[in-house]
DNA sequence: CACAATTCTTTCGAATTGTAACAGCGCTAA
DNA sequence: TTAGCGCTGTTACAATTCGAAAGAATTGTG
């Protein structure tokens, strides 16, 4: 499953020259993604605690940032799929590049239709498809979503509620990525109220339990502090 | 998970001028890989009922089948990486050759190198554990990105939070090299205000502590005064 | 209606982080 | 050298954010 619930995938394009922005994101937009544009690290870093892309195209040379740090933040910070766009055609640049994350490099001029293709080509490898069955191992833990059940690795069964069900599957989808509450605000229920802040917090405590997970020191469910959540473990669905 | 069991990734190479086999079988022993080099795609595909490669690299102009078919059972059936080395640079061609299911195109002439860090890029994304990646070692520390842990050299183990983490990995990313003060704002968090020098002093001081570095001297993180911090410290990523 | 299960709300304590205040250090110029 | 000034380190504190326990509201069930 993608970051967002709807089938286009998300793509994020991240360069300082108007131009070039216009050109990919028509491109992608024909292609069946959707997109959006940022020519400033600074508001493509704010877009991302409303939205977590499928793929992040960056541009190396931004004004208002170090364009490699920022890679290796998405990259490991975030486990986005991130694609370097670049002017500098150095070997040594694109060794780093990719050394320090990135899925691609690709050099300007560039042609739009190579860009789909290998954006395509990264989403294609990356995506596990967990629309096929309903049941998702990950950790030594299986989590039956048709009956509401979580199995150890000894084969104890834990029932789960909805609600938890919600949080977990929500994790599941989008495994090692950051989660910001916005989003799963979004995604839980829709119900948004004052103090729904409170509520998820508990789903996600009661699930934490569930997962034996050492409130001191959580294994699979990391807090960000400011920014939201990420599951780190190795789901597969089945 | 990889084809192999033990520790070398296998690399197969299939391409009809001897120098390439040579020059790629060479980096790639040297870099960590075990390779396998074919000239003709027959001997290539009896080797695949003993072998499972990791990655196959595979040259498009074969003289005894076509390549571009090659690749798409490659990565059909059998699901394997494929990255296609090709003399032929038109777009088209590489975009066929992706969407026909390779992982990457490279175009001659490459550079080792970057064949080598693609390979690799490709190899992080599809493995199931990408803790890899995550960890970085430096002067008898481990610091441990995805669990948000800093282990010292007895194993004892530590928790760092996420601010302490971003100036962590901003040192990471460049050791031995003047991080200056405005460097470092873009990089944390965004939050520019206008005392916030002084907090990025805290953070850093904080992250002192936990490295256990003597205030008076300082081992690692080296204060230039007037200019910024410079990380001392041989940092390994993996 | 009694009862149980689920989920939200309330509330308080703990953790994280920025801010303020002050001490100490380095550089420069008499 | 020493005084002075700006830069940096550290500590204490406050604001925000998060976690978890306990109670209340809701729904379902017999």
């Amino acid at each position: 499953m993608t970051a967002k619930s709807d089938t286009r995938p998300l793509v994020t394009i991240l360069d300082d020259e108007p131009e070039i922005r216009t050109i990919l994101a028509e491109a992608l937009e024909e292609s069946g993604f959707d997109t959006l544009s940022f020519g400033r690290a600074r508001a493509f870093e704010a877009a991302l605690t409303r939205h977590t892309p499928d793929v992040c195209l960056v541009d190396l040379s931004l004004p208002d940032t170090d364009g490699l740090t920022l890679v290796h933040r998405l990259a490991l910070e975030r486990g986005a799929i991130v694609i370097i766009i670049s002017g500098r055609a150095e070997v040594q640049d694109r060794v780093t590049g990719l050394e320090l994350g990135a899925d691609d490099y690709i050099i300007k001029p560039f042609d739009p239709s190579e860009v789909v293709a290998r954006i395509r080509a990264r989403l294609r490898s990356t995506k596990p498809n967990p629309q096929a069955g309903n049941t998702a191992r990950f950790n030594g833990w299986t989590a039956h979503f048709d009956r509401y059940i979580l199995e150890d690795s000894d084969g104890a069964e834990t029932p789960f509620s909805h609600a938890e069900g919600e949080v977990l599957r929500l994790f599941l989808d989008s495994p090692k990525r950051l989660i910001s509450r916005a989003q799963m605000q979004e995604n839980l229920g829709g119900a948004a109220s004052e103090s729904f802040d409170r509520a998820m917090d508990v789903r996600i405590s009661r699930l934490r339990t569930k997962l034996s997970e050492d409130p001191k020191n959580p294994q699979l469910i990391k807090t960000i502090y400011g920014a939201g959540y990420i599951f780190l473990g190795d789901v597969t669905w089945g």
